[in-house]
DNA sequence: TCTTGACCTCAAGTCGACTTGAAGTAGAAC
DNA sequence: GTTCTACTTCAAGTCGACTTGAGGTCAAGA
């Protein structure tokens, strides 16, 4: 009784309805059932939605994320996969923290072009060795 | 005479040849000439590589990297852009950083179930309320 | 000279996470 | 009872950054 309308879930998790049909094509989420043809929720699923969003910003694909959820919908979360993650996290928060203080000597440096800049030609030159990350596997960010 | 064959280009940068055709084809990067059919470079490809390569990992995108390049090839990156994604950069520094302690807690956690830890759920409910960024752009991770 | 193999071009495919569009339906307001 | 509107389904499209495949070419080694 107490249960929501997809458009009560979608305005209150902030995600558009065409997501949460995606999200339950995909097993992520489930409807209790349906007033007419609409889909309605348990209060539960925005807890659900939210545990989604943390699980996609910390890098999570929604594959690896549905496999988190034990057939009772319970979510049962391997710990050493947690573990993992934040070791992953670690790192490229330190990558990242390189990068920001690069990016703002670059931003503040008085020479007349970057490449003049011995800073940043380091930066380029560890970039290059590999001290920072070769681009490739994505992690969320903001909007 | 010291130009570098695309082999030898991939190889060092540590991208596919596919890549540095691709990245030609966006104006990213210039060949020299050819030997044969063989696309040659010159060594300075290398720097703006790695350039590139930094630009991605500060969450730039291709076609923003190529507008940082100005004719002559030399690049020509506005310092307020810099400080622009230094400040987003700082706050998703700070994001990954809770998120990080959180999973590290829920993987310490003695609590039964995830959703029986305290802290747990109030991360939890901290992003259900916008606490952690939802997931929209991307920026790069690991291999 | 012939073969080999790495490069070439161009078009199309891939991947993840959604979004969009067309065509249909049901509950609610008038 | 009719209309309105927000939902429904299903297929297809989008976006960014590449990768892959088919069919072709050319320099170098045997």
């Amino acid at each position: 009784m107490t249960d929501l309308d997809i458009a009560e879930v979608a305005h209150r998790a902030g995600v558009p309805a065409s997501t949460l049909r995606f999200y339950e094509e995909k097993g992520l989420i489930a409807s209790t059932g349906r007033r007419g043809l609409r889909r309605q929720y348990d209060p539960g699923v925005l807890q659900r939605l939210a545990l989604i969003a943390l699980g996609r910003t910390a890098g999570f694909s929604l594959d690896e994320i549905a496999r988190m959820f034990a057939p009772d919908g319970q979510p049962q979360i391997d710990r050493r996969m947690l573990s993992a993650k934040a070791d992953e996290l670690d790192g490229r928060i330190r990558e990242l923290g390189v990068l920001r203080d690069s990016l703002r000597h670059a931003a503040a440096c008085p020479a007349p072009s970057h490449m003049e800049c011995g800073t940043f030609r380091r930066l380029i030159d560890a970039a290059a060795s590999g001290g920072v990350a070769a681009p490739g596997r994505r992690l969320p960010g903001h909007r």
